[in-house]
DNA sequence: TCAAAAGTGTTATCCTTACACCCATGT
DNA sequence: ACATGGGTGTAAGGATAACACTTTTGA
C-alpha cells in the first residue's frame, strides 16, 4: 500500500534552497538462538542506511536495495517506523531527513559475511531483558541514578514529574513492567544524561554513563523505536512468523516471542492462544530435537493474513 | 519525543542530484455538530500543506507553522501518519517526499474565515458513515461494481482473491463491518478504478466513478489514512478529548466517538467504559441543554495521560 | 401527558489467568 | 529413575454485550 502514484502535480522549478537530503535507515531484526538480533554494518554499531535516490521505485524498495547491497541480507516484512529531521546545525545550509524502517528476516546462511553483523539488541539495552527476572542493574544502577536526576531538578513540581515518569517507564514504586515502553525508557535515560549519546551530543562529560553499548549518531534511539513497535505489534498482528523457519514447534515459537518481548510467557496459555486464533496448522511431522518428548511441527497458516484482520473492537457497539 | 538532536554527522557536500523536496501535509480534524470534519484550504478539496524549510525547528513545528499561517487554526495534538515518495515522473530530475500528519483540534471561533474551510469527511467517503445503518450505496453501487471488477479478472485465482478482499473490506458475504479498514476500502476502490483519482492518474476515462468527492493529487488517500488511524487510536488512547470542549456531557462525548467511528455505540455500556477507566471527573455542574433531563458535566482527567499508558497486554505472561 | 435524554441494574457469556497434572523420549 | 520438554484440563475472576428499566426535565 501507499505505493500508487501521486497525480496532477504542478511542474517544479529547479533545486531550491529548501531541498533536503533524505536518508533511509533500517532496523533489521532476526531471532538467532533465542536472542533478538539487529543487523549492523562493519564492526561499528551502525544501522544499515543510505540515501534515497532517483533510481528507487519507492521508499521501501530503496530500503531493500540498500540493505541487500550492503549486507547481502534479503528482507521479508518491512514497515515504516518514523521520519525525523536533523536538528539545526549552525551554519549549515542544508538539512537531512531520516526515514526509518523496521524489517524482519531470518538468518539462514550460517556463513556470516563480514559485511553482515548480528548483535543482540540487549547489548544496547541491557535493562530491557527481563526473561530471567528484572536485571539487577535496574534496581542497582538505573533507579538510584534516575532518582538523583529527579532530585536535582530545580523546582519541586519537576522533581515529582521526573519521579513519576521514571516510575512509569521502569516499573518503580510497585508499578508493573511494561515492555512496550522501550523508547520512553531510552529517551528518559538520554534526558537524564545517563547514556553516552547524551553527553556526546551536548559536549559535556560530567556524568558516568549507564551500562549499554552506544551507537553512532541517533541509531540507538531508532533501534529503541523499532523494538517498541515490534513488541507492540506482535500482540495484534501475526508478524512473528516472519522471524520463524517455515516449520517449527510451538515452544520455538514461544521462545521467539519471549526473546522479542523480553519476558517469559505461560506455556499452556500461549499454546491455547495460538491454536484458538488458528494461526498455525500441524504438518503431521514431529521434531527429533534436543531433549524431551518429540514435538509436533507446525506451519503458519498464511490464510489468516487475509481472513479476519482481527477487528480489535473496544467500542461497545449498539445492536450488535 | 523524537526531537532531540542527531550527533556526529559527517560534513555534507553541497546540494547533490539526489536531494529532494520535502512537503509537510496535514489532516486536521475537528468534530462540529456531530460531524467529523477535516480542514481544507480555499474552495478546493486540498489539505493544508507546505514545504519543510530550513527555518523550521522540527517537522512537527513545521506543520504547525504552515497550518496556522494558512488557516489561522491553532493545532492541539499532532502525530505523524506516513511518509511517501512520488512515483517516478519521466524526465523529472527531482522527486518529492510527503510527510503526512494527523492533527486534532476544536473549532471554537464561529467566525469561519474564508481561509478556513471545514467539510465532513463523509463527503469524501460516503460509504464510511454507518450511523444510520449501512448506507444504501454500499449494497446498491459498491457491491455490484466491485463484484464486476472481481469477475473481470484474467484468471480465476485473481477473481477469488478480489472477491475475498472486497468482502473483508466492505463486510460482504455475512462479514462484519470494520470501521478501521477505511484505507483498505479506498485503496480497493482505487485499484478497481472506481474513484476519480484512479482514472485521472491513469489517463483513462472508461469507468464511471462511485459517489464521493475526489480531492487533489493523493490527498484523499492521505485523509483515508488519517481516518483509519484515528478510528483505531480512539480505542486504546484517550485522544477524543482533544476534540472536546473543556467541559462536556457523556452523551456529547459518545456522539463525538460515534462521529469518528461512523457507527452507533451502546449508551449504558459506553458510560461504564468511560467511568471504569476513570477518564473523566464530574465538575459538579449540570448542563441546561436541548431537551431532556439535565446532564452532569464532566471534564477530562489529564492525570490519566501520565498514569497507566494502558498496558494493552495480549501475551499470557508467566507467574504474573 | 408525552417525548427526549439521563442514568441504573442485571444477566449470560466469553476470555484471560493461574494452576495442576499427565505424557513421551533420551541418558 | 529422572530430567527435559510436550501437552491437556479446569476452575476462578473479570470484562463485554445485551437488554430492561427508572428518573428528570421541557413542551
Amino acid at each position: 500500500m501507499h505505493d500508487h502514484a501521486k497525480g496532477n502535480r504542478k511542474g517544479r522549478a529547479g533545486r531550491k534552497a529548501n531541498d533536503v537530503k533524505a536518508d533511509l535507515i533500517a532496523v533489521v531484526v532476526a531471532v538467532i538462538n533465542r536472542d533478538p538480533c539487529v543487523l549492523t554494518i562493519g564492526l561499528e554499531a551502525v544501522l544499515p542506511s543510505g540515501p534515497f535516490e532517483l533510481a528507487h521505485r519507492s521508499l521501501q524498495s530503496g530500503v531493500r536495495v540498500w540493505v541487500e547491497q550492503r549486507t547481502g541480507q534479503p528482507l521479508g516484512y518491512i514497515e515504516q517506523l518514523y521520519t525525523f529531521a536533523d536538528r539545526d546545525r549552525i551554519g549549515a545550509d542544508e538539512r537531512a531527513i531520516s526515514i526509518s524502517y523496521l524489517a524482519l528476516t531470518r538468518e539462514e546462511d550460517a556463513t556470516s559475511s563480514t559485511r553482515r553483523c548480528w548483535g543482540t539488541w540487549y547489548d544496547y539495552f541491557p535493562w530491557e531483558d527481563h526473561r530471567s527476572g528484572t536485571p539487577a542493574m535496574v534496581g542497582d544502577v538505573l533507579r538510584p541514578r534516575l532518582f538523583d536526576w529527579a532530585h536535582n531538578a530545580a523546582d519541586s513540581a519537576t522533581r515529582l514529574e521526573r519521579r513519576r515518569r521514571a516510575g512509569v517507564a521502569f516499573g518503580f514504586d510497585d508499578r508493573a513492567w511494561n515492555e512496550e515502553l522501550a523508547l520512553q525508557r531510552y529517551e528518559l535515560l538520554y534526558e537524564a544524561g545517563l547514556v553516552e549519546e547524551a553527553t556526546r551530543d551536548h559536549g559535556s562529560t560530567a556524568l558516568v554513563s549507564v551500562p549499554g553499548r552506544p551507537m553512532i549518531a541517533d541509531h540507538r534511539r531508532i533501534l529503541a523505536t523499532g523494538i517498541a513497535r515490534l513488541r507492540s505489534k506482535i500482540k495484534y498482528r501475526p508478524v512473528v512468523f516472519e522471524l520463524m523457519p517455515p516449520v517449527f514447534t510451538l515452544l520455538q515459537l514461544q521462545r521467539t516471542v519471549e526473546a522479542l518481548a523480553g519476558r517469559l510467557i505461560n506455556k499452556p496459555n500461549f499454546r491455547r492462544l495460538v491454536e484458538q486464533q488458528e494461526l498455525v496448522e500441524e504438518t503431521g511431522e514431529t521434531s527429533v530435537e534436543t531433549g524431551g518428548r518429540p514435538a509436533k511441527l507446525y506451519r503458519f497458516r498464511h490464510a489468516v493474513l487475509d481472513e479476519s484482520i482481527a477487528a480489535g473492537t473496544k467500542l461497545p457497539l449498539a445492536r450488535g
